[in-house]
DNA sequence: AGAGGGCCAACTGTTGACAGTTTGCTTGGT
DNA sequence: ACCAAGCAAACTGTCAACAGTTGGCCCTCT
């Protein structure tokens, strides 16, 4: 537990944090379970400083509750808090991708067109997912604003992942994500910014209705 | 300082948090300025937990920079960053319009129109401004997403008020920003939001040239 | 038996001391 | 005079004990 090299210069508190997070994506810690900094520091074999710490910044990005002298819980998934969160992500991620078409260079989008390609292939080969290849990741990256990157792949992407996490796995929409990533790369050849985010967002109201469909089935 | 009253159940470390956000609003902490934590806690008579985790809640909403045992500095404003603040606020702020436009009741848009129009009369009749009444704001809320709401009036409002500092008063652009306002809202009121999504982004891309054309003058 | 109030345990907030790391200054060499 | 290695002061990270608050349990009263 706690990552057991004994790495100096790293910060008990932020080895802490990832260990936390950790077991908020495996589900140890589930959602709407009390996060107790007298035991954890116990468990994690350290004192409750570090521990505080790690929960207030989990706190900051939202994946736990907190009011004062009160117990902190881990977020509890709502469907309308999944709506919330799919329409940020609809805005900021339509954005980067508008802004990706008219910023990212020749060769990046190429090189993500030939990625793409090696994705289609391994996909209709059977092959299982790679997730190395992540075509959202590289086109945030290409917009060129690290300000929308972070919000993307930092807060809005842990708590994505929780909702990921609850309604399982999601196979059958491999393909179909497929189609509409090959749409998106070509809008960002053409250099067409509004054709790049109107597709951008219609792929992710699908992901969300997809996502709405499955959580409705328990 | 540190709000004199012995308010209790009121954590030390929200209160500190509060006051070093003020001082930054004030240009006390000025962008680029070491954040101590022992020297600050002493001047804040208390001990340096509360102050620890008053200036990791700053970094959590990068106000503050921080880099394992490197002292912390306050965020220094780049032209660079300014961009990337207004590209994500056009995002956020475009999306909560189109949203607004589709679920503000009547009622409510009444309320706003009645309101830009009581403001009309005051910039009209040269009285100063009154910011009591804010149109962005009350469009926020009325998209009805939370963690929209919260991503614009917390971190974003954060950092676009120390640019607004930086700039000085900006009171020449009262008239124009308030006919940009007029026509968000009727196309609020005719419930497109498409249209009233890209006003947004058009009213916010102009605030940011504006911005850009003081900065600049420096 | 049910409702209300007061006590106790558990937890969060705070503190001051101690340990490890960085940074700037000093000192010696070239 | 300039550069580099090393040293010391200042700062950040960590810890364990103490103080204040909340929530549940039990006891009493109706």
């Amino acid at each position: 537990m706690l990552g057991d090299l004994d790495d100096k210069a790293v910060p008990l508190a932020d080895r802490v944090f990832d260990t936390l997070l950790l077991r908020i994506y495996a589900g140890e810690l589930a959602p709407g379970a009390v996060v107790n900094e007298a035991a954890l520091a116990e468990e994690l074999q350290t004192s409750r400083g570090p521990v505080r710490e790690a929960i207030r910044r989990l706190q900051g990005i939202r994946l736990v509750t907190r009011e004062p002298y009160m117990r902190s819980r881990v977020l509890s998934l709502s469907a309308e808090a999944a709506r919330e969160l799919f329409e940020m992500r609809a805005a900021l991620e339509g954005m980067a991708c508008r802004l990706a078409a008219l910023r990212m260079t020749d060769a990046d989008i190429e090189a993500l067109l030939v990625a793409l390609e090696g994705e289609r292939q391994r996909v209709e080969s059977g092959a299982q997912a790679v997730d190395a290849f992540d075509f959202h990741a590289r086109l945030v990256e290409g917009c060129q604003n690290t300000m929308i990157h972070g919000a993307l792949c930092g807060d809005l992407y842990h708590l994505l992942r929780m909702y990921r996490r609850k309604s399982g796995a999601v196979p059958e929409r491999k393909e179909v994500a497929f189609d509409e990533h090959w749409q998106i790369a070509r809008a960002l050849r053409a250099r067409d910014g509004e054709l790049a985010e109107s597709l951008m967002r219609a792929h992710i109201n699908r992901a969300c209705e997809h996502l709405f469909s499955q959580l409705l089935q328990d």
